[in-house]
DNA sequence: ATTGTTTGGTTAATCGTTTAAGCATAGTTT
DNA sequence: AAACTATGCTTAAACGATTAACCAAACAAT
């Protein structure tokens, strides 16, 4: 790697300290009034030369990185890819770099994460927190790091998040399900004790209650792991037996996934035999014979929103949390 | 954000000079003679206090940061996500962290992306070209700067690579439908000069010239900015008229989910009337009426290649360039 | 007794920027 | 003429870690 042109080479050319040269690439020649030639002369000689600064030096003295960090779960799913763009482009338009990291859900991971990113001083965290990583996150707000949860976020917790308001997601689902005069509707839920999951459960809850419902209420939680394995046997189970349901309610984008995998090989018909509706989009929705409706999540708000807040924190240390429930939209195609 | 711990606060509370404690904690203690006495003392003291390097103190002082820069051209796309998550789990595992950035297959996006992360010190890149960015290449390897091009690279230019053989890919994809006893077989490609394209489109050619059809040749090229608009109209036009292709060959993954939401649209069965053929998995392929066979890429295997090398070069300053051209797989389902 | 070696540390320069503080010289007041 | 003020630039410290070079004391060898 040929070593980069620093001020010093400029300063030797033009004859000058670095100092001089640092104020007037800096924009700082009036204020500390140089001389109008020599304003020039460091001008031209850093363009000649094609200086850019060295951030990492610059960090080290002024004690930020204009870089921000993102954790996700896994920048391969295509919510957190989008969520990532998102943040990517507004990070750079407010002049901050971005730094990616997936914690597979894994709050140790998630920790590792956190101090690599620590030691390269990132200046602030967008931060999607798995399950049990409570005692990671109040580490950093002890510290004063600027943070923000996005998609979820810890009850207990005095921190900036940005999230879906789940609840009137899944409320507003399962009372469409509920007009259209489905009775035996179900969910089909991750098993984590995360307020997004909790929040989507209690929508569905609260929406059946209000219809006289609480008895036929059937919530099914599925770890991420047995996915794959017991989600053809949950459908089977679902819609067999004396009083088999008549809608689902999936309540996230890999169960909705999951489930259409698995109804594709049963003799069902959707939304006849059983209507569905999943959660986020996917192009898979729309290829389903019978196209889903589905539970829209407004992600480039959501990633707006957070760097927003962050860099607002970061810029103005700003110190009272911002909190923001975004509104779901509901996408109605053929699957109920 | 409250102050890290530095090497300083470890050395005045042990009592001894900073040089000594990074010596310790760098794992020189025997080289460098430090007595056992302190050598606890100092670790003991360094773990009380929680101390981790400041990385950016040490990455100015080394000249390298441990940091990779990734260029895709959009890390929402699954694909470049997928890709993404695999090179940074290759660089966590070498101890580097990885920086990503979307480039938007634009030349000019690339140049300010290397800008902003050579000024940042990463210690290589790994880049998905955009069309015309060879002269943004090419300066990076006058510079020395370590780099692997992946998903795509320049004839021209001397440089390290991974990529899909994608002559074989699709002259496979197009023999098998030649064995099968289509004939009048089309390809939609991206209107782009870039040499995977390019290499996609010449393996369908000389696959259709070997069986004597080089008259049948059916080649479509389509902006990436055209393709919503557009597609709907050349599905039509191909299988139309009087002498209507019989099968037709997505050449990437976005063609092949567009043609996917055309034909839909149309009357064409598939594969009775109109045999198909995509690029890269999708789970909508799965759930098209029939699902879709299609060309599948070694994501995961090229990744890897692609850190491998890079951090090949970095660390053994290794000069000479590797090249890989990597084995698709055929995914055969029920559109052909 | 002189020289040499080992042991166990310290000093200080360095990476490239930023920035407070200082210091001439010229020009302006009183 | 003495005392300020402005102008225009330089010096040097600082950020935190690394590392070459040096130093002192203890001990051994000639």
């Amino acid at each position: 790697m040929a070593k980069k042109v620093s001020l010093k080479d400029i300063a030797v050319k033009v004859g000058v300290s670095t100092a001089l040269v640092s104020y007037v690439l800096n924009g700082k020649e009036k204020e500390k009034r140089v001389g109008a030639e020599l304003v020039k002369k460091i001008k031209k000689v850093a363009n000649d030369l094609n200086y850019t600064p060295n951030q990492i030096a610059r960090s080290l003295r002024k004690g930020n990185t204009k870089t921000l960090g993102l954790i996700v779960a896994d920048i391969a799913n295509p919510f957190f890819g989008t969520m990532a763009r998102v943040v990517e482009d507004e990070a750079n338009r407010f002049g901050y770099t971005l730094v990616i990291g997936s914690s597979d859900e894994d709050s140790h991971k998630l920790g590792k994460l956190i101090d690599t990113l620590c030691n390269r001083q990132v200046d602030g965290f967008i931060i999607v927190p798995p399950e049990g990583s409570e005692g990671h996150i109040e580490g950093l707000l002890r510290r004063d790091v600027p943070l923000v949860l996005a998609d979820r976020y810890f009850v207990g917790l005095e921190s900036n998040y940005v999230v879906l308001d789940n609840y009137k997601a899944t409320y507003e689902a399962t009372s469409l399900l509920l007009n259209k005069g489905y009775k035996r509707i179900g969910i089909v839920a991750q098993d984590s004790e995360l307020i997004h999951m909790s929040e989507r459960v209690r929508g569905y809850s609260e929406a059946m209650k209000g219809n006289g419902l609480e008895k036929e209420l059937c919530i099914k939680k599925l770890k991420f792991s047995e996915l794959k394995l017991k989600m053809p046997e949950i459908v089977q189970d679902l819609t067999s037996g004396d009083s088999p349901l008549e809608a689902l309610i999936f309540a996230t984008n890999s169960l909705s996934l999951g489930g259409l995998y698995s109804i594709k090989e049963t003799e069902l018909n959707v939304p006849n035999d059983l209507a569905i509706i999943g959660f986020d989009g996917n192009e898979a929705f729309d290829f389903f014979y019978a196209p889903l409706t589905y539970i829209s999540q407004p992600i480039a708000k959501m990633a707006k929103e957070s760097v927003r807040i962050l860099i607002n924190q970061i810029e103005q240390g700003n110190n009272k949390t911002e909190n923001k429930k975004l509104k779901h939209s509901l996408i109605i195609q053929d699957s109920c």
